[in-house]
DNA sequence: CAGCTCCATGCAGCAACGCTACACAGATGG
DNA sequence: CCATCTGTGTAGCGTTGCTGCATGGAGCTG
């Protein structure tokens, strides 16, 4: 058993076909198939079963594969010793990040980063259950979620919370309300306004908000671009939600914080666990939180 | 990086010579060289720096074979949750042991496993200090250490107390004292002394007796096996000292607590830490535990 | 200080392993 | 039912990693 079989099999568990992992390793299909065989053959035991027409692990398989997992991460915590023998911290880094939470993240990282490690950054506007797969392709992955827990399918992946970022009403300047401290869902209630399309999590939150004002807004636009929704507001055609660090601020606009309604999405760095155990993720990662820190003082955790 | 290249390191850090590490392996040095060449150059340091005729390991050297340890025994534990589905606890294990500690626990332990591990038992009757060295050749070593503490030189082995075992003094049945329940320094010296070559453990205990009572013994005889020294002080040639547990009855000897001298050895087993995760040895050591329970109250730890 | 021994290393040659390329069979789905 | 996906088997080939042998240096010994 080599170290090269046991990402065969920590792959095989997370993208479930060995097409999918022949793909992620740049091999052949029929490399990893006869790879896997070999395996078999030397541990006497069955690692996959036919199902449909793919695989899927079997029980010793799938323990052999959580097992990787462990194993991948002492290694790599090994090596992150030995970095800094060979040089210090350097090498690449690829973070995925979802540009709302990037926006004003990724600047504070690549500013405190030195030129040592390469940051290749790909920003992924993806559904909060899609952040998982992000991180199977990504040494780090910067996402949001709504709720103050980390979500169930993050349970295998390393989380590290960054940021709890309010959500405010963004209104126009003009805004009779504009001069206010804050407002509450009766404030507002009525009001025109400039969504996100259905399904989208900030909309639960105007869900939330008619809920306790017991009546509707008018929505007048729904899109996914903040900027196009803080454009929106300011020229005047209805308030909306952004987020309050991640918005820059702008003459126009006002934030106004929301009583009487939970608001606020966590910002997070999800890596997997061997991933986050190497030298440079580490780095970053304490300079993401550092980032953070300057924005706002970290969250529990 | 591979776990071939790690287990060449953890050996290299143990043994001190290419040419050990090759012989334990089974390979040429030649070929031990060129891996660790190798190894060097994709990590980019050096691992081992020459020191007169042989070779020592440089500072990364030494912090990557302290790492394959660590891996090695995630691997391992890995391994043994394999073991479950590999038609149970099955194999071979080697095992050192001090014949005056093995001639109680070998046998208890050859009957509580069953025919599915198949035990290699190898007698070594060595001082305390080269017990580290047989753990390297072996999967368990089972010996003994007269302080209560475990030796220094134990720190990176698995190390399992298995039994407190008194040392008795031993007389023959027609002496005088035979009749008594138990025997203090002052009723025994100036005895005729069946001992152990000087430097031996046991001729320690012999020394603290003498200080104790403020007079020597009359040592007739020195000699290593035990049994020798039970036969001469059954045959009436003097007195000397024996293990409670590991001492077979006999008509002719009796063996007596020493009162007023702190006696007895712990007989404890060995694993290097990597080894003590596999499966068999786990149970192995399980087994020893039990068979050791059987005989006396477990010591602390 | 010469000769012996032991250690590590380099090089040539060879065997084995692991990959690609390609063909093929079964399952799925429009 | 054809197109397309899945995994698998086989032939061929390149790379890897080993052995065997020779070399050079360091220590030990008389």
């Amino acid at each position: 058993m080599e170290l090269r079989d046991l990402v065969l099999l920590r792959e095989l568990d997370e993208r479930g076909s060995l097409t999918a992992v022949a793909r992620a390793l740049s091999v052949t299909p029929s490399a990893v198939s006869q790879r896997l065989r070999a395996l078999e053959r030397t541990l006497g035991l069955p690692l996959t079963e036919p199902v449909g027409r793919g695989v899927r692990l079997t029980e010793p398989g799938r323990l052999l594969a959580t097992g990787a997992v462990e194993v991948a991460a002492v290694v790599a915590s090994v090596e992150a010793r030995l970095a800094a023998f060979q040089g210090g911290i350097a090498g690449r880094i690829d973070v995925a990040a979802l540009p709302s939470a990037g926006v004003v993240l990724l600047p504070a990282l690549l500013g405190r980063l030195g030129a040592e490690v390469e940051v290749r950054v790909h920003d992924h506007d993806v559904a909060e259950a899609d952040y998982a797969a992000l991180a199977r392709d990504h040494d780090l992955v910067i996402g949001h979620r709504m709720s103050p827990e980390p979500r169930r399918d993050w349970q295998h992946l390393r989380v590290v919370d960054l940021l709890r970022e309010p959500l405010d009403i963004a209104l126009p300047a003009a805004h009779p309300l504009a001069a206010r401290e804050a407002v509450t869902p009766a404030d507002i209630a009525g009001e025109r306004w400039i969504g996100v399309p259905e399904g989208y999590p900030f909309d639960d939150l105007r869900l939330a908000i008619e809920a306790a004002a017991g009546e509707p807004f008018r929505i007048v636009q729904r899109m996914r671009d903040n900027r196009l929704v803080e454009a929106l507001v300011e020229a005047g055609f209805g308030m909306g939600i952004l987020p309050r660090f991640s918005t820059r601020p702008s003459t126009g606009v006002r934030l106004l914080p929301l009583r009487g309604v939970a608001t606020g999405r966590v910002i997070s760095a999800l890596a997997r666990p061997e991933v986050a155990e190497r030298a440079v993720v580490r780095h970053a990662l304490e300079a993401l939180r550092a980032c953070a820190a300057e924005i706002a003082p970290a969250p529990r955790r």
